[in-house]
DNA sequence: CTGCCTATTCGGTAATACCGAACGGGCATC
DNA sequence: GATGCCCGTTCGGTATTACCGAATAGGCAG
């Protein structure tokens, strides 16, 4: 599946690669017949494709099948490295909320237009769930997400609203253009975001915005099952922890 | 730059997109037109490739460059599932081995032909390396790599030494064919590989292979400073270590 | 406003990504 | 050990497109 375009003239064979990686993603070990129905080309293309993602060790070929190779983790580790000082300033913080709360503790961030985890801590009661650092979601249904957005200038939110939209994962999702834009004026006053089940059916969250002088760095977010996160817990306990929290990691990050 | 061409015709725009993977990883934040020419390209087909990853997440576009994205990261991690068994198995055994020896102690697998490293252990008096997960090195240089290799089928391993050139890293890497053959030979009846300064100058390894019915699952190694891994130490004492942690994973593996 | 620098757009063409058919190699069946 | 089947790779040919270069647009400083 090709994402949107986003400006300018696409490199075609880029997305047939892609194509290729997302099908090893889904499936353990394909065969190339497999992956070559999937994608919808050639045997042949596919040969090509996988033999050169092969050279680079993005993909590799076992008896059975072709997989993904460890290089992604390798150029993944690369990307990381980006955010090395927010990680260590936020490390030790997020350890003690995860402490505090028993919780499942995140920290996101925003690459182009997405959510994205930086880092999970998980504590007795934390709820199993399907992310893990490096992946991708909407901001606009995620307590981090949209903490991140009431934080950013006006022009680059609406960018970002005119470029995606406004998907639904379950029915309590934001998907009206105003009604987010209020909710992030609230957001926005009192330094707390809340998600009422708009991201998983059975999953509240609350977040706060990293904020420095020269703009939002992230967000971290508390999540938890629906059922257990009501009333004064999930309204004033959860967000007074998670403020001090954010607060503590600012001060590290601006005293180096 | 263009690694070695497996078999068959090649995709060539790939080639160019991983060359500007490749510029990204190795500088932090870089214009388009830095990559452009590092990568030898015009700025178009530059700004082209780019926008088509920044699509997909693979890479970001900042004020001031480009970056690499975590999309690397999130489809790292589904590379990394293909190894869950392995890693939940050896997992434990590791740590022991780490609060035994006090020493670096590394997992490690073969991916193509070439060694990744699946976990990295550090003990208190472990060296500081420039490997992590995912890492890839020749196999011929390493304790870990020479373990795999010597586990190998003969066709197999004259493949991977017809295919590769026996690089050095160290004037104590072996780089002739015969003595790595020879090597091999003492490796696979002592069931121990020695890696003498043959990868890092002041680093000495050893290393013994995970093998099961169907063959070599990876292979693990401890290393340390060269000034400190001498005599019985190097010799009997790491070895007798190494081999008792190998046999407890093997029976992980074969018990669930 | 002017000049400088950087990124994107766009026309044209040489290069190639892609397909389809043919080839080859492994594995089971008779 | 011959036959048939399945799967992957090789290879010729062509429509497509990746690539370049020039023109355009967008920032920022003076």
């Amino acid at each position: 599946m090709v994402y949107k375009s986003g400006n300018g003239r696409r490199i075609k064979a880029i997305d047939t690669t892609f194509a290729i990686v997302e099908t090893l993603a889904e499936h353990e070990c394909v065969r190339l017949s497999e992956i070559a129905d999937f994608v919808g080309i050639a045997n042949s293309t596919a040969s090509e494709h996988l033999s050169t993602l092969q050279d680079y060790g993005y993909v590799v070929k076992e008896a059975n099948g072709y997989r993904l190779g460890l290089r992604f983790m390798d150029t993944g580790t690369q990307a990381k490295r980006y955010y090395d000082e927010l990680l260590t300033a936020s490390k030790p913080v997020l350890e003690q909320l995860v402490n505090d709360t028993d919780e499942t503790v995140n920290l996101v961030t925003k690459e182009n237009d997405m959510a994205v985890y930086l880092d999970r801590l998980f504590g007795n009661r934390g709820v199993p769930t399907d992310s893990w650092v490096g992946k991708r979601r909407p901001l606009h249904m995620l307590a981090a997400g949209k903490a991140i957005l009431a934080q950013l200038p006006e022009d680059e939110l609406d960018a970002i609203l005119d470029h995606r939209e406004l998907a639904a994962a379950s029915d309590h999702t934001i998907t009206a253009r105003d009604d987010l834009k209020r909710e992030l004026g609230t957001i926005r006053e009192k330094g707390i975001s809340f998600n009422d089940r708009e991201s998983h059916k059975q999953i509240r969250a609350v977040g706060t915005a990293i904020v420095l002088d020269d703009g939002v760095h992230g967000a971290v977010s508390v999540a938890g099952p629906a059922k257990r996160f009501t009333g004064s817990y999930f309204q004033e306990e959860i967000p007074n922890l998670l403020l001090g929290a954010v607060n503590e990691i600012e001060l590290n990050l601006t005293y180096q």
